[in-house]
DNA sequence: ACTATGCCCTGGGTGC
DNA sequence: TGCACCCAGGGCATAG
């Protein structure tokens, strides 16, 4: 599940391949219906074509692919999306949604298991994620910010974690490692953490994602880099995944529980509520 | 305004 | 071996 690490990795692969290239040609397969939002996959294959890009930014999840024409691509890789740089030859993968040949010779090919996920083509990024706030690696993010965003909410630290409006780009990998790192129990209500708490929170959710990305992501199931490699990450995690393994903290033994609808990894016993 | 729940989707795992 | 079920979860819509 590609969240901000995972992502900016996926940015950072793609920059220097396709900025400067011109699409020539994209196919939507049979299956990938539903990816294209704004248009019909025949027309947004051709209102694609023949566009530059001329730069690649990332909000949260988000990887927002600057065109020529001052329009923007938007594509959101959901759970099991991928978006990898072959050369033409490269054969058509199994779960292979749509194909995008360059003016170079090269290609990419978007592959997605589950097919959650989506492309816009807009004219303002923002359209395309209306509920999206700063995104955690942003001077916007800030521990004043999120102790507002913590006040006076019944719901969970984690849900709170999870809100692409409060810090985009923390999905649930790194809400469990932040809530492990800053010693939080995921399920402590918000309106409980004060500003000591907020702060611990908030170094904590840039220390995870800083770790990860220096480890270029985590590959639990599908995630794949720009060239289609995995990352290194996720044998590296403190919870995530790790239920029944004894806390390297303290020794206690991680558990699971469903929290904010999700399955959620914590020490009950060095995570205070 | 806030909170919880269900939906989308498919492969992998489990239990009988 | 086969089959039915459950689980994974990001973002959105909907209900309460």
């Amino acid at each position: 599940m590609p969240e901000l690490p995972e992502v900016e990795t996926i940015r950072r692969d793609l920059t220097p391949l396709l900025v400067g290239r011109r699409v020539t040609r994209v196919r939507i397969h049979a299956g990938g219906e539903r990816l294209a939002i704004t248009d019909p996959p025949r027309v947004f294959e051709r209102r694609l074509q023949g566009r530059g890009v001329v730069g690649i930014d990332r909000q949260g999840k988000y990887l927002l692919l600057r065109l020529d024409d001052g329009w923007t691509w938007v594509i959101h890789l959901r759970m099991t999306g991928s978006i990898v740089h072959v050369p033409a030859e490269a054969p058509l993968g199994r779960f292979e949604r749509a194909r995008i040949d360059l003016d170079d010779g090269s290609t990419l090919r978007f592959n997605d298991l589950r097919k959650f996920g989506t492309w816009h083509l807009v004219e303002d990024a923002a359209e395309a994620m209306p509920h999206s706030g700063p995104d955690a690696l942003s001077e916007a993010f800030t521990p004043e910010w999120l102790l507002s965003r913590l006040r006076g909410r019944s719901t969970s630290v984690k849900a709170v974690l999870l809100d692409q409006s409060v810090c985009a780009g923390v999905g649930n990998i790194y809400a469990d490692e932040a809530c492990w790192i800053a010693s939080v129990d995921p399920r402590t209500e918000a309106s409980r953490i004060g500003p000591v708490r907020a702060r611990r929170l908030h170094a904590a959710v840039l220390e995870t994602l800083g770790a990860s990305l220096a480890n270029r992501g985590s590959s639990f199931s599908d995630y794949r880099d720009g060239l289609g490699a995995a990352g290194l990450h996720h044998v590296r995690v403190h919870v995530f995944r790790r239920e029944g393994q004894a806390c390297e903290r303290c020794g206690g033994i991680i558990l699971k529980a469903r929290v904010a609808g999700r399955g959620t990894h914590f020490c009950p016993r060095c995570q205070r509520k």
